[in-house]
DNA sequence: CAATAATTAATTTACAAAATTAAGGAATGC
DNA sequence: GCATTCCTTAATTTTGTAAATTAATTATTG
């Protein structure tokens, strides 16, 4: 939806400017605020006063300058809520409790029986108050519940339009979790909701336009663009897994033969090495790195081919969307230069021009802070209307309207 | 550049919103434009006032309605000023002059005989008054030039950053052209103009998010995304002509080989006809048009096959950016069912979910026209900062800087 | 068929929100 | 003390909302 202006939009806005850049850039003082963001100091007071009252912001201490009155930097006070974030998986799901940099203060994974919303439901609702305790921060209330899982997600956050992992298909999620735990829910697809917690607080922190490539148990990538992740008109942006690669080729899970994912995912990768080498289900992923390390040729082979096989699939991405950087994440990603160099040089051949930087995130709880961010979004970005209850406690005002 | 909240920017918000519901929508009272959306009725009142007064929208006749008094439909007053715009091509310029809904009233066409900018800038300048004259509207001022060319330009859409077809490195073409005409001049990629003049009249007036295929010269799309063209970081996004065909294959234009374009554009094809016809430089896109209407089975299969391979990498396209509608322009548009079929066939087998419509856009003036909706363009939206001088012409008030 | 009521459109007026400008208080080094 | 820089306060301006008012037109009625 298109927004209206009036003073609160206004000031929505210079709300979001100055969270933003404290966000990006760390402690400021009101006066850098003024100059940078290029409002009047009496607008920083008025807006900084706001958020000090809420507590989302902290004044530091003053350091001394060469002369004159010590400026006194003002701060996100990333403590001030916890997040609350499920990464859902086929069997499993992964847990954390965050602060509002999407830090884990408390984590756990639970084992998923079965696919039935409800039961979900239950399951996540029953988890919330227990990591919450875990989390040992009695002072700080629950901002939020961010859920993250692969499939096509409706505009409002709320829904799963269809998974082809969970069979799901417009199963309101979110709702059914909300109506349980009485905050604020978001649902997501996995990698859009890790998407955002890049561009937040990891690897794209400086970019506004960035793409993310994972690569796990599927292949998918996610886009932002001008500081906002892109969803596409339906929300089934980023299938890059599904991108053909065999004419006639492999059926993959969403039906079609000769996706991309169908070969070199993490989890096809392990499958075709299996084949290879004739040995059964004692290789893992584990197996695969220890090969690769002592210079294996077939592994070594295999995992080249298929970084060649997406670096080049990438660089069409590259070539409609021209992304600023890549962030690369997912399992795959640990098996390091052996498969990341052979798709750095298929992208760099194929890309018109030169090719993004390609920044492989090594980090293993990113996924689950995924989740959490999509929580932790709301607060700094004023646009994404409110899929759930208490907008308010999120700190964000007006200009939005709360289902 | 992310703008600042403060009074003057509310009312730019309020003022484009008013302008693009009469874009979109035609004439409209004020009590409508007011509940469509949300702004009270004497802010309507307001703006509308000044526009009025600007002359950007005027009153037409009250029609009877049921009861009360009539409603005075305010339209936009597309007559108000003049734009011009030229579309580059590589021996030749296609010139207009259009009124602010891009409808051409008056046309030329020039032969270019170099690509050394200062020719080129000398002679678009001395165009510039021929066309205003021819167009007869002497009450009507020149809002300004827009020029449109197939290359990568900067952010700014001052200068082309990089042009294969010209040999172009960084020429400045819009300052080059607003030093000697004084007005505001922009310069953009040949499919990113037709894209926005789709997106503002034409096709996808409808839509905010869609994607463009040109398929002509070369093969290139353009995104618009949330009601804006999107130009990647760089303002490289769209290269989808350079998606890699074949392993090794022909050499493109780019330097790279096996580009899509170097297949199965429009100028690609007719080069493989005449290769396997053996015949010459008497084959033309006419021609091959009348062999596909006699049902010539080499010419259909050539066709048929190149549908179908850029349908295949469209899908991919669609895969990764969802969008709502896809426009096709470009001349082998005119190559009418026995391109098109295919093309949409290999496209709906090959998507994730159901296949975005494709519209194919028969009218041949379109690409001249988005050359001059560059102009057009700046009046809805006023987040575009200028590229040249005397924004106030344009009627986009406040809250961007003219360079 | 004129007079009046009802209805809808547009404008005016009073008020509120929020940014700016300008002036002044607060803190600090010299 | 004094210059300097940071922050705050007060007055002013812009602009939107709400509510009352004026305007224009149709419907109803004696």
């Amino acid at each position: 939806m298109k927004l209206k202006g009036d003073q609160t939009t206004a000031r929505a806005m210079n709300r979001r400017l100055i969270l933003n850049l404290l966000r990006r850039e760390g402690p400021r003082s009101r006066a850098d605020i003024a100059t940078v963001i290029g409002l009047s100091p009496a607008a920083v007071t008025f807006v900084v006063a706001d958020l000090l009252e809420e507590g989302i912001v902290v004044e530091g201490q003053a350091v001394p300058g060469p002369a004159g009155r010590r400026p006194i930097p003002v701060e996100i006070n990333y403590q001030h809520a916890l997040a609350v974030g499920f990464k859902l998986m086929v069997d499993a799901v992964e847990c954390v409790a965050t602060d509002l940099a999407t830090n884990p203060v408390a984590a756990m994974r639970v084992r998923l029986a079965g696919h039935d919303p409800d039961y979900v439901a239950d399951l996540l609702a029953d988890i919330v108050p227990e990591l919450v305790k875990l989390a040992g921060r009695p002072k700080a209330k629950l901002a939020g519940i961010g859920i993250s899982m692969p499939g096509v997600i409706n505009h409002e956050q709320t829904a799963c339009v269809r998974s082809h992992r969970f069979q799901w298909d417009n199963v309101p999620l979110a709702s059914l979790v909300a109506s349980r735990v009485h905050v604020p829910v978001w649902l997501e697809d996995d990698t859009n909701a890790y998407a955002i917690a890049q561009q937040l607080f990891g690897l794209g922190r400086q970019h506004r336009n960035m793409a993310v490539l994972a690569v796990g148990v599927g292949i998918s990538c996610a886009l932002v663009i001008d500081g906002k992740l892109y969803r596409g008109a339906n929300g089934a942006a980023g299938k890059f897994g599904h991108t053909l690669f065999e004419e006639d080729g492999r059926l993959c899970e969403c039906g079609k033969r000769g996706c991309l994912m169908a070969y070199h995912s993490e989890l096809s990768m392990l499958r075709r090495w299996r084949e290879k080498t004739g040995r059964g289900e004692d290789l893992g992923l584990q197996e695969l790195r220890q090969a690769l390390t002592s210079g294996d040729p077939i592994a070594t082979d295999l995992v080249g081919h298929s970084g060649r096989s997406i670096g080049t699939a990438l660089a069409n991405l590259v070539n409609i969307t021209d992304p600023e950087v890549i962030v690369a994440g997912g399992e795959a990603v640990s098996l390091g230069d052996h498969f990341l160099t052979p798709l750095r040089d298929a992208l760099s051949a194929r890309t018109f021009r030169t090719a993004p930087p390609l920044l492989p995130d090594w980090e293993d709880n990113s996924w689950a802070r995924g989740a959490a961010a999509l929580v932790t979004q709301k607060i700094f970005d004023f646009e994404s209307s409110g899929g759930a209850t208490d907008i308010a406690t999120l700190g964000v005002r007006g200009s939005t309207s709360a289902a």
